[in-house]
DNA sequence: CTGTTAGCGCGTTCAG
DNA sequence: CTGAACGCGCTAACAG
């Protein structure tokens, strides 16, 4: 490994005057900036971050905790996350906590550990005093598409109450009566106020409302609590997510029942394949990029300047009208 | 921030003491041990990862660059890979290079910055010097999904060429003879090596080959080529990748063309939503997790031992016949 | 504009 | 089993 004491050796300096011709920070003639990065180049010198992190002490890089990357709409909160944030010269650090509170504390642990400048989560429920911690402990810290209670901390968050509202009210204009919720487990402040929106509208209906809770948030959750949804012989499914709407296709599919003439289907989150399936699915859609990059940006504003309050944004949703409901 | 000296004041030991008690690495009494956890705690100590990697020259980080993480096959390895290092102590930096030669070099050389122990790269075609360069200064690489031509870097792949080749046979068997390919562009190796095996399977049947190559690696290219492809009014399409056939797929159903009957399709990559669509997709099966694990464990291996010559594992891939082909 | 000194927090090395 | 000295590579702070 060629150090920067090589460099200024080999340019003749000091290795604060070659520290200050590459860095571009402070004074340095001009002869002495371009001997000392002819040197560099001729070396393949490449400053040791490490080092630079540890004197500075900001390693400019955040870490990022979703709750599983292979969810398309947390890998693309992370997609944009990461390419606000390198453009700035950061570099995300990436983990999974798979809505596991033991796990993610684990992993908020090990990313303070490595000296992380700041922090962007998706909030497992459970016990978060380890993000209460880093707040009390001045780490800047954005919450994305949920947000812990009483935690002072940026969080950027979508209209979910709203949004289910509204897809909710599309059912019964459309005339169904029976309109069951195919819900991710009510601990996930998502999930819980997605609920609150389609009980909210169910009410205000005067219908008698049905949820459906997951036991866990994947397909195969999903899939179960749509089995106990149909017992019920709903003409109408609206699920909160888009692991759950996967997991109510595959059930439907499977009992043979129709989307569209059968039964309606309203999912959250619109995702490639929606306009591929037959009909095409009417959903609530998250304005995913805008989550990450607002994120990125709440961020990028703590780690610039002195702390303000902490911001929650509310990005809105938008009812997409397809043909998953009979429309047409 | 409290340092090791702060614990070893408050346990009355040396900070030497402290570091070994804490480390578990080198002698120390119980009683030291006891005293330095119990200060630690009450101090909220934290192990400064920068300084120790500083001193010990390994970060216990490795990065990942991935053309787009949004593309769910990468989204699928990334979440392999990480679970897998994770679990022997190291941290993913997640980068993405969009399949742009120039974007992967300065992520790699921020990467190399950052120190971090390996390196995990899915390989953009062109100028890849950087990539020569890390492998001769020793750094483990492993790529995943494409090596490059001459780089003595552990790769993980899978039989492309087969795999193409038992789609197309499959197509042609089921009588088709009109068989057009939409691919990649075939600057990346992954799609060379199915073109190559679409190409033997239909010369060797002594049909007309017909390839759409697409501009680029998005859904948007791969409609467009598709758009292309349906010139030549082919019976079947057999597409290179999952944005490929999703591409293929919306222009399809923009032009009326009913899978299945109209047309046939395969694609290359299994995704959630390939049994959600009607009839079900036919597609030829990549093990992405699989290819995580591996490339996680091959890169451990370098991690832990000498350097054993490069090594190139080929994983299967499957054709999981459903219903796009008219089967059945 | 440049060089010197000092130290970031930790672990290696070597005496005790 | 424990401590003292030293250095990882870099830059802040000061002196020149």
């Amino acid at each position: 490994m060629t150090t920067i004491r090589d460099v200024a050796e080999r340019a003749g300096v000091s290795p604060m005057t070659a520290s200050r011709a590459l860095s571009g920070r402070g004074y340095a003639s001009d002869g002495a900036r371009d001997a000392v990065r002819v040197a560099a180049d001729a070396l393949g010198y490449r400053p040791n971050s490490v080092a630079r992190a540890l004197v500075q002490g900001a390693t400019l890089s955040i870490g990022l905790v979703v709750s599983d990357v292979e969810n398309p709409f947390f890998a693309g909160a992370a997609r944009a996350i990461a390419d606000q944030l390198e453009n700035h010269g950061y570099t995300v650090l990436l983990t999974n906590s798979d809505e596991n509170p033991a796990r993610e504390e684990r992993l908020v642990e090990a990313l303070r550990n490595r000296q992380v400048d700041g922090l962007i989560v998706a909030p497992s429920e459970g016990t978060n005093r380890h993000l209460f911690r880093a707040v009390a402990d001045g780490l800047p810290l954005v919450q994305i598409d949920r947000a812990v209670r009483g935690l002072a901390a940026d969080a950027v968050l979508v209209d979910n109450r709203h949004g289910a509202e509204v897809a909710v009210g599309h059912l019964a204009t459309l005339g169904h009566r029976s309109i069951v919720c195919v819900s991710d487990p009510s601990a996930l402040g998502s999930a819980r106020e997605r609920l609150a929106g389609y009980r909210h509208a169910i009410r205000s209906r005067g219908l008698a409302e049905s949820v459906a809770e997951a036991a866990g948030v994947t397909q195969g959750d999903g899939r179960e609590a749509t089995a106990r949804a149909l017992d019920e012989a709903p003409t109408a499914i609206f699920t909160t997510s888009n692991f759950m709407t996967v997991g109510a296709m595959h059930e439907l599919a499977a009992r043979g029942l129709r989307i569209g003439s059968d039964i309606a289907v309203i999912g959250f989150d619109d995702l490639d394949w929606t306009t591929l399936v037959d009909p095409p699915l009417t959903v609530v859609a998250q304005p995913v990029a805008e989550i990450g990059r607002t994120a990125a940006t709440l961020l990028l504003d703590r780690l610039g300047s002195i702390p303000a309050a902490p911001r929650r944004v509310r990005l809105k949703t938008s009812l997409v009208i397809r043909r998953s409901c009979g429309e047409q």
